[in-house]
This record gives structure tokens, C-alpha cells and sequence, in this order.
RNA sequence: GCCCCCAUGGUCUAGAGGUUAGGACACAGCCCUUUCAAGGCUAUAACUCGGGUUCGAGUCCCGAUGGGGGCACCA
């Protein structure tokens, strides 16, 4: 690779990765993070890369791969190198990468800066579910002397390994969002390495595989604001050169508290059952944390790409609202071209409803559907009239009473009855023509004729879009199943 | 407890010293209309607080308050 000459040249060759670990699906938080990496490199023409974190043995969830794979295809976002990609820098599994992470962190002992630790896991309390927790100290084992060391292997003792923190002094770093960024050393535990399995932490791994894989730009969520000095000083250990950082603010709830699976807020996949496009979804994310410095909200992948820019990617945390989401899903659904529209939403008609001309009916519903889960309940009404009471004759608006209605309706049935063309077109004019001559108000007339088509108040499509849709004799049928109703 | 970060309407945000503080979602009303939507228009609604700096501060500095994050052999 001509890396280097083209960074001599002043023009880096952008390479970024998502590197999720095998939870089973794809939160939002972490569909944001893959799509600003994705939206970085492409920007650049540069590479993105999938690498996969499976360093926690205990978390690895087995089918879980699949779910990231799938979720990265459902969004649009596609890697240039990763596990079934190789663009020779893998492999790029980390549990495949061991003898890496265990070399490197040879060449930390011999050079100082990492040392054995023989602690066990219970010599130290268990701070994890602890609110407050104690000023850190620094681990006996650091000071070990060589002897001592080869004393415990000899016993059989399977240490960790641990980053030797300077014991004073800053490191500073400037983050592309945040700014410049210091914490003391002493802030800084001497956080494992090498844990006792011989796996990595990701805390290692993530710098040892950034570096192999000559990732230009750390795309990560703020949680790791605090703990970069610490993989800063792992680069300087080895030589290293440190990336650009790029940390993301927190996507919160509505109420502030954290998104999360546990608490039933939805993951991406979840979002898509529910009747989200997943480029409505991408397109939203997006905004969560990044404006592209206009009004403009709505995008497609591809405008994404030509607009993303990272800074302008804010810092405080953004909070997810499905209503915003909702909103967007429509712009979305309405700007899809009529026959795509009808290709999404054939899945969710029920099979009776199938059986008229469907195509006709995404038609009529396409600018009204926020969610394709909205279509069943929709459309439902065309297969099997609802039960209603007529007093849904009765309507301001239109000047509808259940006197008029029912003269309406009378009228009407004869009217339709002997009309030839059954078409919308056809019917709105003679309906029309009806109404004028009679001194109808238009809405006085279609309103007892929409309503019972629909058996609802409010319905897809007025009178004669859903007596094109329902046919003449069923139209006919409703039509006296409405009269009958105003005359009891 | 220690450290780090953040702060514009209910929500997402624009704003890089001088603006009637702009847009979007949601909400309400009106128009359009073959119901509902969609679309158009209108309304309500914000610079957390206190000190500075400056002729002038949402914008810069300090402090407070509030919120978030980190301090694992999790990532």
C-alpha cells in the first residue's frame, strides 16, 4: 500500500472500521457509529472495514455473527474488507488474531511498559455494581522483579497482563469532536491487557488491530473519551502512530435515560419489524449528532455520503424520537417510486385483500402510510365491512345528516346501477353531474356513499376511489347494507 | 469518591461577537378537499443560572447548577 506517500502528499487515504462485538443485533447507538465510519470513508473514497470484537468469550453469542452481517446489508452499509472480505490485513476476527495480541504484548513487557500481574480475579473487591468507587492504586505486581516473576510461573500462577500507566504526568489528545482532551496519568489505572485466557481486553486489542489494519480514523462512542489517553500511551509504547479520533455523543431516550435493549427500546432489526424502511432508519440516525449546516433532513444513502462531513458532528447527546423517526418513514415512503412502494407493501396485505387489485390500492395508500405496519388495519375494511352505526351517516363538515344520507343513498343505488364504465374516473364524474343537478353539495352526496363503502370515518381514498376499488356489485351490496341501516 | 465531557423551544437542530435567534418533529387553528392523509398558511414555544471580557455576548473566559460518561480478566 502507498499509504505513506499519499499521507506525504497531504492526502490520506481514509480507512475506518465498525467493530462490533457478537451481541445478536445492532442497537442504534451502534448502527449510528458503523454508518459515520461508512460516511467517513466513502466520503474520501477511502476503505471501510468490518472487524469483529469476540474477546469476551463468556458474552460471545454464537448465531451473532449472522445478525451483524444482516444488519449491515438490511442498512446499506457494505465493508470493503472484513472476515469474509480480505483485503489482507486480517484475519479479522480478533479471536483469530491471538498470537498477535500475545507477541505484542511481549514486546510491551520487554520495553516496560506492560508487566505480569498474578493477582487473582477475587484478591480485589468487585467494584462492578459499586456507585462510588476508590481511588485507584497501583498494582503490587508492577513492581516485580524478574526473579519473582519466573518464581510464580514456576508455581504454576497464570498471570494477566497489565499496561504500566507513568506513575506522573498528562496525556493530552485532540479528538475531531471534542476538542483537546488531558487526564492525568494517575487517573489512569493499569487497566489488563492480556487476561488470563489469553485473550485480549479490548482495551489492547483495539489498539494493537487499529494499527495493524492502518485505521486512520477511530470512529467510537464517547464512552471512550476517558480511556484514550490510556491507548495513546500504548501507540507511544510501541511507536506507533495515533490515529485521528472521531468520539460520538450518546443517543439517550425522550426522558433522558440511556437507550437500551434491556429497557425495551427497540434495535434496528426491531425498527424494521416494526414498519420502518431501513433507509428511513439510516437517514434518521444520521441526523442524531450530525446536521449538514442546512435545513435539509431528508437523505438517501447516497446524499449522506456527498454531504457527511465530520465536523460537523456535535457534542452534547441527542435523544431518539421515534416520532421524528415516524415522521421521516413517511417522507420516505411517499418519495418511493409507486411500483418499489407496491413492492414493500404487498407483504403486508392480508391474502382477502390481495384479491382485488392491489396494485391500485398502493396507489391510494402509498401517501398515507407512515409505517408498513400500518397497511393491515389500513386495508382492512375492503375485505370485510366493519360493523358500524348510523349514526357515522351524520357529518358536519359535509353538510351530511342521516335525512340527507339516506336520500342520498336511495338515489344513488339506481344511479350506480346502471352505470357502464366502473372506473374512478367514470364515477366521480357522474356522481358529480349527479350532485349538480340535484343541488347536492359534493361532500353531502359522497359522504353517505364513502361511508358505506368504508364502514369508517375516515377511510384510503373517498367514494368513488373505493367503489372502483370494491367493484360494482360490492359497492351495490354496501351501499344497501348503509340504506338499510338509516332506515331502521 | 476521583476524573472527563456536555448545556438553544417538549424533541432533533442552525447559529463560529452585532440575527425581529432560523428550520424540522410533535401540538393547535385555518386553507385546500370526495372522508382521512398529503400539501399550503398561521399560532404557541428556547439561548440553565451568576459573574466577567467587550461599545456590544446564545456565541469568548470563570464559577455554579443540571445532565451524561469513565474509573472490570465488558466492550
Amino acid at each position: 500500500m502507498a499509504t505513506n506517500s499519499l499521507f506525504q502528499a497531504g492526502n490520506l487515504m481514509f480507512r475506518t472500521r465498525f467493530a462490533p462485538s457478537p451481541t445478536g443485533y445492532m442497537h442504534i447507538g451502534n448502527l449510528r457509529t458503523a454508518l459515520y465510519a461508512y460516511l467517513l470513508a466513502k466520503k474520501h473514497q477511502g476503505v471501510f472495514i468490518l472487524r469483529i470484537e469476540d474477546t469476551d468469550q463468556s458474552r460471545n453469542v454464537p448465531a451473532a455473527l449472522a445478525a451483524i452481517y444482516n444488519g449491515l446489508a438490511l442498512a446499506g452499509i457494505s465493508y470493503d474488507e472484513g472476515p469474509d472480505k480480505d483485503g489482507g490485513k486480517g484475519p479479522y476476527v480478533q479471536s483469530q488474531r491471538l498470537p498477535i495480541y500475545k507477541k505484542h504484548a511481549e514486546e510491551l513487557i520487554a520495553k516496560g511498559s506492560a508487566y505480569y500481574c498474578f493477582c487473582q480475579k477475587d484478591d480485589k473487591p468487585d467494584t462492578e455494581d459499586q456507585p462510588a468507587h476508590p481511588d485507584l492504586t497501583r498494582d503490587p505486581c508492577r513492581l516485580l522483579t524478574e526473579a519473582e516473576v519466573q518464581a510464580r510461573f514456576a508455581q504454576g500462577l497464570t498471570p494477566v497482563v497489565r499496561q504500566r500507566i507513568p506513575e506522573s504526568g498528562s496525556t493530552s489528545f485532540v479528538d475531531h469532536v471534542y476538542g483537546k482532551i488531558t487526564i492525568d496519568n494517575a487517573q489512569l489505572d493499569d487497566q489488563v491487557l492480556l487476561k488470563s485466557d489469553g485473550f485480549p481486553t479490548y482495551n489492547f486489542a483495539n489498539v494493537v488491530d487499529d494499527h495493524l489494519m492502518e485505521i486512520t480514523h477511530v470512529i467510537r462512542g464517547q464512552e471512550y473519551l476517558s480511556s484514550t489517553p490510556k491507548y495513546n500511551l500504548l501507540y507511544q509504547a510501541f511507536g506507533w502512530q495515533i490515529p485521528e479520533y472521531i468520539h460520538l455523543p450518546l443517543i439517550l431516550r425522550e426522558d433522558g435515560a440511556k437507550l437500551s435493549k434491556r429497557a425495551g427500546d427497540p434495535s434496528f432489526e426491531d425498527l424494521v419489524k416494526l414498519g420502518y424502511l431501513p433507509e428511513a432508519i439510516v437517514n434518521y440516525v444520521a441526523l442524531l449528532g450530525w446536521s449538514p449546516g442546512n435545513d435539509r433532513e431528508f437523505f438517501t444513502m447516497q446524499d449522506l455520503i456527498a454531504a457527511f462531513d465530520m465536523d460537523r458532528i456535535g457534542k452534547s447527546s441527542a435523544a431518539f424520537s421515534i416520532d421524528k423517526l415516524t415522521w421521516l418513514n413517511g417522507e420516505h415512503i411517499r418519495a418511493m417510486d409507486p411500483a418499489a412502494f407496491h413492492r414493500a407493501a404487498s407483504p403486508f396485505y392480508p391474502p382477502e385483500v390481495q384479491a382485488l387489485d392491489a396494485e391500485k390500492i398502493s396507489r391510494l395508500i402509498q401517501i398515507r402510510v407512515e409505517k408498513l405496519t400500518d397497511i393491515p388495519n389500513m386495508v382492512r375494511f375492503l375485505s370485510a365491512l366493519p360493523d358500524y352505526s348510523a349514526e357515522l351517516f351524520e357529518n358536519q363538515k359535509s353538510k351530511a345528516t342521516l335525512a340527507s344520507s339516506a336520500e342520498v343513498l336511495k338515489r344513488v343505488i339506481p344511479l350506480l346501477g346502471a352505470l357502464e364504465n366502473w372506473d374512478n374516473e367514470s364515477l366521480f364524474a357522474a356522481l358529480k353531474e349527479f350532485a349538480s343537478a340535484q343541488g347536492y353539495k359534493t361532500g353531502t352526496l359522497m359522504w353517505p356513499i364513502r361511508t358505506a363503502l368504508s364502514g369508517l370515518p375516515a377511510s384510503p381514498g373517498g367514494a368513488t376511489e373505493l367503489a372502483d376499488l370494491l367493484g360494482k356489485q360490492e359497492t351495490l351490496r354496501r351501499l344497501r347494507i348503509g340504506l338499510a341501516k338509516l332506515e331502521n
